[in-house]
Formats: structure tokens, C-alpha cells, sequence
DNA sequence: CTAATAGTGTCTGTGAGACATTATTGA
DNA sequence: TCAATAATGTCTCACAGACACTATTAG
């Protein structure tokens, strides 16, 4: 074990790559309020043209994390460099790579990162679909374009870990405010993982009737006990809920919790 | 970004840590055939007493990874030099941890590592109760020992992790023949998780005739389509089964896949 | 025979899924 | 009134959970 006698270091500590995603919704034209479409995005950076590696290309937003901050940290200070926004948003780790070959300029692993950012912290980013140097782009267009490095495989990768955590705990609530609808919380999931479909009646009694899904979110009350309603995309108000911070644990070999 | 300018290159590459796991399984004194007691283990190596951190300290194996190798491939090489196993067994990446004052020596993130690996495999290690440098623990020993660095909480955080892999993925396959019996699916599945507990009739027959389920595991036929068994835990024989492949997307909003 | 585990049968209440129906609001 | 969405109701079949029961083998 004589490699302990050396001196670890990188003079730039350990590259931190991060996806963030925002949910855009679009309200529909009509004369009536009606349901908004929402759609996810991830934000991208174009790299300058000189750059050594990649010039031009759009890529995930990274950084180098320093010996006296976390990995955390960088990443948060990556998310704030590129959007403004602080701490309050939620980060998870993804994964880390490297393997020979995958940045031209030599050995250079990265730990990506996802963020998960509500719309209206990104609001002058939303509204700036000609920027020349960071912009939102929906995740279909994303996966079509050539990214820089293996970002394209780490975007799919994040996304896959993105749709499983959004199926299997409630960072759905990242997406909403604290007080949401039922037809919102249902909008948020489908946009993250298309391909979950359910009736909405069934869906809403399967969440709120259910014995291992009872208790997930509950009804938003006033100071009164009134119920609190909205009527953000419908005429007829709508009751508002709240996630109660209970975790369903599930598993494939049966329907309960452990 | 003038980064990009410099060399980017640690000495010693990034380090990686490996929490190796296996389920030993102990007879029961009994004349009859019994059902065998399963305990998940965790390997873990003493550090040189002349290690300049945690001397004598019992850790989690380690090394580094090089510029010209992938992370997985330096974690298989620990694996096969703590254990001697080969790449047939399944390796999982869990996280990547850095953060200020990790280790005594200075900037030392580690990407932690975990591997599934099954008893047989690891005979020599089972039987050697006493050995200096590296040995097995159950998973209460382990967690009530003081280990090397932040090894106690890495190895909280694997453990986590293999739990819910455990329960929503098919990994019980790695510490299971190709052909198993029922009653061991669900043993393998009690030493991970210990919290899983259901009437064992009732997980068969929601393993075997529920929709969302079946054909998770289907029945070990021979060549001329007959059943085939096992008695190792039984006089009776039992209905051999294995994995088909197909694993079911479960959430928590509702009891179907996606 | 007994001891052990494998496997089946049954009954009840709950839940999933499909679908129809009613309710509530703004314009 | 209409258009949209919210919310409720109903019916059937699947299934979870509890538990008793039978089957099969070695010794």
C-alpha cells in the first residue's frame, strides 16, 4: 500500500456534469380555461468555439468541483450559474463515469447530477427560446441533437433515472407548488413518464382510497377547515392537496408495502 | 474556460470503494431436511498497521482506478483481488461521495461500489473465520463496528440501496441458482429485507397467477416437459423455478406498470 | 408412525378498471 | 344557454390476506 504515501490531488478536482429539468406548461387558446399541456425540458449550454474539445456544441452544464466543497455543493453552484436559482431546488445524484476515451483532452471522469426546477424560477430562460448560450429545449429535441462528449447517452441515462424516481417516489411534488390539484399532480407524471395512462377518476380513488396509498397526499384545508380550492384551469374549482411526506415502499413480488 | 487549457490527470486516478455482499446460509441441526438459516454478509479488509489513516481499522476494499479503465472495470478488479471471482457476478454502482475532511490525507472522493456475489464463490472466505486481513461480517456486526473513514455511513447508504434494488428489481437472481425453489426466492428476499414478511402461500400464488406479476418467474421444465425439482430443504420435493427475464415498472400511484 | 416442508382450497373484503352520470363555474 | 373540467356513482372481476387443509417424502 505504498500508493498512501503520495499526495492525492487533482489540480482541479472531480468534473460535475448536471441535467436540469423544468416542467413548461403551455395554456391552450380558448375562450374557456381549460387544461394546460406540459412538457419537460432540460437545459443545455453551448460551448464557446475555441473551446479545446466539442466547439460549438450544446452540452449539459458542468463544472469542477473543488477540494473544499462537496459534490453537492458544485453542483449547486453550477445550477445557480446557469439559472439563478438557489438552494431550495432538489438535486440527486446520478451516476459517475469514465471509461478511456470519452473526452479528447484525457482523463476526465463526471459526476452527472439532475435538478429539478420549477417553471417559474426559469422564467426569462423559458421566455428566451434564441439564446446563444444556454436555452431549455424539450427532451424530444434534446435526445435528437449531437451533443457534446457522451452527454447525449448521460441525458438519457439522467432521464431514466428521472421517470423511475418520479414512479416510485414523490419528487413529482418538485414540479408542483405546495398545494396542487389532483389533475396537476396527474399532468406532472405524465409529462415525466408518458407512458403512464390512467383514468382520472380511478386514479384519484386509487390515491385517495386505497390502504397503501392512503395518507400519500391529503386534502388542503383553511384555518377554518374549509376546503382550499383553485380554479387555475377550470371554472369549476378544483380541491387543492398536499403531499403528507409519507413513502410508500413497493415492491414487484407483491401489492403491499414493506 | 480556461481550464480546458491545463492537464487534466490525478496521480492515482479516482478511488473506488466495493461493498461486497453474499448470503451464507447455515443447515439447521435437525435429522430431518430443514429449511437453512440465510444471513446477508458484507466483506470487509483490515488495514495495514502501518497504513498512514485508520491503522488497523476494518474498512470497505478499495483501490484506484486507473486513466485506462472504466470505474466498473477497477471495481471488478477489486472484487477479484479480495475475492478471487471473476466477472460473472453482477457489480452495481451506488454513489460518489466527496466532501471536505473525508480523509485525513486530503482530496479523496470514492465511487462506491457494491456486488452481489454467491456463497459458493466465496467458500474460503466463509470458512475462515479467523483471518487478519479480510473477512466476512454479518450485516449487525458490520453496521455495530467502527470502521476505517466514512465506511460506516457508505455502507449504510449500499445497504439502502441493495434493499430497494431487492424489492423492485430482479437482483435476487444473483444470490440464487439458475433454478430455484420458491421457499428460497422468498428466504433470499427476507435476509436483505427483513421487514418483508408475508404468508408464504399467498406469495407464490401473487407471484405466479397475479396479472401484473406473472411471468416474473416461470417453472423449471425438463427436456421431456416434466417438472423438475428439488429436495435440498425438503423431503418433499419442491417445483424448481426461474427467472424469465421480464421485470415489472411498479409505482406508487397505482397497482399497475407503466 | 412422525417431522418437516410442499402445495391446494376457500372465503371475505378490498381494490382496479371501465364507464356513465351529475355538479359547478365563467362567459 | 354552453364549454370545459370536477366530482361521484356503479358494476364486475381480480386479487390480497387469513387460514385450514391435504400431499409427499425420509427415516
Amino acid at each position: 500500500m505504498d500508493i498512501e504515501k503520495k499526495v492525492y490531488r487533482t489540480p482541479d478536482g472531480l468534473p460535475v456534469d448536471i441535467a436540469i429539468f423544468t416542467i413548461l406548461s403551455r395554456e391552450q387558446p380558448s375562450s374557456y380555461r381549460t387544461l394546460a399541456h406540459r412538457e419537460l425540458n432540460v437545459l443545455l449550454v453551448k460551448r464557446s468555439r475555441d473551446s479545446e474539445a466539442f466547439p460549438g456544441y450544446w452540452a449539459l452544464p458542468g463544472g469542477f468541483s473543488g477540494e473544499n466543497e462537496t459534490l453537492a455543493e458544485a453542483a449547486y453552484r453550477e445550477l445557480k450559474e446557469e439559472t439563478n436559482v438557489d438552494n431550495f431546488v432538489r438535486i440527486e445524484q446520478v451516476k459517475t463515469v469514465y471509461y478511456p476515451g470519452r473526452d479528447p483532452r484525457g482523463w476526465m471522469p463526471s459526476v452527472v447530477y439532475c435538478a429539478l426546477v420549477q417553471e417559474r424560477h426559469l422564467l426569462n430562460l423559458a421566455a428566451d427560446t434564441d439564446a446563444e448560450e444556454a436555452k431549455l429545449f424539450t427532451i424530444g429535441e434534446a435526445l435528437e441533437m449531437t451533443l457534446a462528449f457522451d452527454h447525449h447517452e448521460l441525458l438519457q441515462d439522467t432521464l431514466e433515472h428521472v421517470r423511475h424516481m418520479m414512479m416510485s417516489t414523490t419528487i413529482a411534488s418538485e414540479f408542483l407548488p405546495e398545494e396542487f390539484t389532483i389533475r396537476e399532480l396527474y399532468q406532472v407524471i405524465q409529462a415525466v413518464v408518458p407512458s403512464f395512462e390512467e383514468d382520472i377518476a380511478n386514479f384519484k380513488r386509487n390515491l385517495l382510497a386505497t390502504k397503501t396509498r392512503k395518507g400519500l397526499i391529503c386534502e388542503s384545508v383553511g384555518a377554518n377547515g374549509e376546503p382550499r380550492t383553485s380554479d387555475r384551469h377550470s371554472n369549476r374549482p378544483a380541491q387543492l392537496y398536499r403531499f403528507s411526506g409519507y413513502e410508500p415502499s413497493i415492491s414487484i413480488y407483491n401489492s403491499g408495502i414493506f
